[in-house]
DNA sequence: TAGATTGTTAATCGATTAACAATC
DNA sequence: TAGATTGTTAATCGATTAACAATC
């Protein structure tokens, strides 16, 4: 535990966590290897070798708690806080984005949005209000944000980019097809359904 | 080359297309291991033994040239043709996704996009018409789909992935937090930014 | 007790990486 | 020639899986 978990570990109890809030939602109490083998596509097995390397979770013949599983993954992947991001770009994604319950289930709180038409400035969108652009670096230091979700066209991508990490940002969230310049100690992700889908239908056509 | 990849190869060659193809609109012709490795976060050994696996694709001490990489990479995965996919929801996120360029340049082609709400039926969105939902396993058949996008709120989506399999889709792109039963001939994507942001803030706080 | 499911072992396979000769 | 970068080897490490005793 005091070592730190390996990339592919985190990733797998990161989904566990998302399989486990949704069962709870839907109102199960317990929850077997084998169920979440279902909803995630990992193997049974794997998943049992997860959460045993922390600790016996489960109850043998039963599965596991769902709230109590719940409490011991948050807590090796200490995220039991609430964590403020910054959303960049109030159009059609942004809006889409912020009225989402996706991250507020998780904790994780849009804190403010910006954008650079004047237009949109002072709108509700999710819980905020649109901000004036130029009150990006206040707010990242302000609202101790350490993530900024770019939802922007990919011709204003790399700009954005450029000013969340001056601003002191240092994971990037990209939900446009641009490649980004980011210094070394800032984390860039990109989402691409398109790339996910070709791969998928590689799998489907052979 | 008969033999069929491996998750892991397969995923990783989709995300080197991503990035070619993004080089290649930014006027590169040429590309190095190292480069793509930047953009990647894959080792560049290990990019180049993915390529030489299915052969000698670059130049020493220049790197590779992009446009028949690209074709190379095409043929390994059998994505050179167009795909139709349909998407279900109108709404913001449907709107947003309809809009962007990420499928198209890759070849995939939102071919049908359905809405249950009547006040959304015949409004243009991307370059498509919204249809009414009963067209859907029409569509779905005429037009060849096999992949299905939702958009629609958590609580519709399984009412609207039960549609699609019924239709005869094989693949769905979940993009609410629901979770989805399927047969087992059917493959869902769940897309869920917070579960990733989960994982990169576990290696940004340790 | 009978059935179910965990926790764990053992074996295999693929991913990862450093290093470097080959060669553009 | 000098510098750069590929293609490939070799070694290590983590992921994956089947199998099954333990035990609820």
């Amino acid at each position: 535990m005091a070592d730190r978990l390996t990339v592919g570990v985190a990733a797998r109890l990161s989904r566990y966590l998302q399989v486990l809030t949704q069962a709870r939602k839907m109102g199960k109490q317990r929850i077997s290897s084998q169920e979440i083998a279902e909803y995630t596509n990992i193997n049974a097995t794997q998943i049992r070798r997860d959460l045993s390397a922390f600790g016996k979770f489960g109850k043998r013949g039963v599965g596991y708690n769902i709230d109590s599983l719940l409490g011991e993954i948050r807590k090796i992947l200490r995220t039991q806080g609430q964590h403020n991001i910054a959303l960049i770009g109030a159009g059609r994604l942004g809006q889409a984005i912020a009225s989402s319950p996706i991250f507020a289930e998780h904790g994780i709180n849009i804190a403010a949005v910006f954008d650079k038409d004047p237009a949109k400035i002072g709108d509700a969108i999710g819980n905020v209000v649109v901000s004036e652009y130029s009150g990006l670096a206040d707010a990242v230091r302000d609202k101790n944000i350490i993530v900024g979700v770019l939802a922007v066209p990919a011709s204003s991508a790399q700009f954005a980019a450029t000013d969340l990490v001056a601003a002191g940002v240092k994971i990037i969230f990209n939900y446009s097809e641009a490649l980004l310049e980011t210094p070394a100690d800032v984390t860039v992700h990109t989402s691409n359904p398109a790339v996910e889908l070709l791969y998928a239908l590689y799998f489907h056509l052979t």
